[in-house]
DNA sequence: TGTACATCAGTGAACGCGCGTTCACTGATGTAC
DNA sequence: TGTACATCAGTGAACGCGCGTTCACTGATGTAC
């Protein structure tokens, strides 16, 4: 054989890390099959031996990006107790650096408007996306003595995924980060993470 | 002269709020010439007879939209006390009707996601809507008397804006509108619109 | 050991299509004389 | 009153371009005998 054994599988994971980058930065319209393959290194041509179409690509770059999202946060919250993990996840996530990278951050935010004018799929796989992190949230708030969690957690989410993605249309990069933190410390305020609580908590 | 005096101002106005609204309903990408000129009834070619370009069009119809939408909520709320006014404005905001109809409601929702990939000059009109409705609403809840409403405000609109995005991608129309209807209730209750709040303001 | 053939990931030309934009033209009307 | 010309909003053919998709082909390697 000309190439190792796990050779193709191989690119089909490198082309779908580039277009899950490129969704995120570009949108699922600019987005476009000959992008993708270029900076996979390879030729437009060549796609097809990998996905049955774009929006195939796309559903599985979406599919990739809501799993990997998932086991970053679960790393980056491990060991926590639960208002310590529930601060934290807020602070990464209402963050400067998730505003200034789209393309490594969540596809909530960054595909948030585009949605109603996707394929039927594509808005499934968001959706799937959307529900699992609102129900993950709950929990972290359960876990917190927050009453109401599940009632809660929709509102707390549509705060932070809005103020990301509208302060990525600030221009002044003062008030955008001004935006972010005081956004981040009202969401705590609102969930009971003072600082007091959290000093109260167990650490680690 | 074959057509009225004024015969071209009103059709570039027809054309604009066409724009309009194809803009919020398909975006900035998906709206084409094409597709807006065939809606006035004219075709393609008479296009730049009007504008000097897509771009300058869409700049257009977003600064027309966001002039129409400050006329609007300006009249929905005209007579109103304080706390009455912020309430109403954001049951208009987050509501059923607004996510059922993209192409008649808020750009800030319907473009959020878009803003990082548009023009300079496009994403600067958005900019400018963004900056007076944040400002309105800050004036509006210092009106009502609420404390540090500059600093909060932003973080209820992303709430509001975020809100109303995500409604968008909720498929079952039950969860969408208890999604709709407790982020209502969670605005209001975090700016002391209270039943009985609203009942001691003087009505009307 | 040497030759003929099979494999298959990737190549690149070609396709039909819709797009934004340009431009010579149309045709109903007003104006000049 | 009648004729020649000017006006100008809108028409529609044409352009170059990038897109998603198809497909005959390449060329390095493995296998059969």
């Amino acid at each position: 054989m000309r190439y190792a054994e796990n050779h193709k599988e191989e690119t089909r994971k490198t082309v779908l890390r580039i277009a899950a980058a490129q969704l995120r930065e570009q949108g699922p319209d600019r987005i476009s099959v000959g992008s993708v393959m270029k900076a996979a290194g390879l030729t437009h041509g060549g796609f097809y031996a990998h996905f049955k179409s774009k929006d195939a690509m796309l559903i599985a770059a979406l599919h990739d990006t809501f799993e990997r999202a998932r086991r970053r946060v679960g790393k980056l919250l491990e060991g926590l107790p639960p208002k310590h993990a529930l601060a934290t996840y807020i602070d990464f996530y209402v963050a400067e650096t998730h505003r200034d990278q789209p393309g490594n951050g969540c596809p909530i935010t960054a595909l948030n408007s585009d949605m109603p004018r996707q394929s039927k799929k594509f808005k499934a796989a968001f959706e799937g996306g959307v529900t699992f992190i609102i129900d993950s949230l709950a929990k972290r708030m359960a876990d917190c003595g927050i009453a109401d969690a599940e009632a809660l957690a929709p509102s707390i989410f549509a705060t932070m995924a809005g103020a990301v993605s509208l302060s990525r249309t600030i221009s002044d990069q003062t008030l955008s980060n001004e935006f972010l933190s005081t956004t981040r410390a009202n969401i705590k305020a609102r969930l009971g993470l003072t600082d007091a609580a959290l000093a109260s908590e167990r650490p680690n």
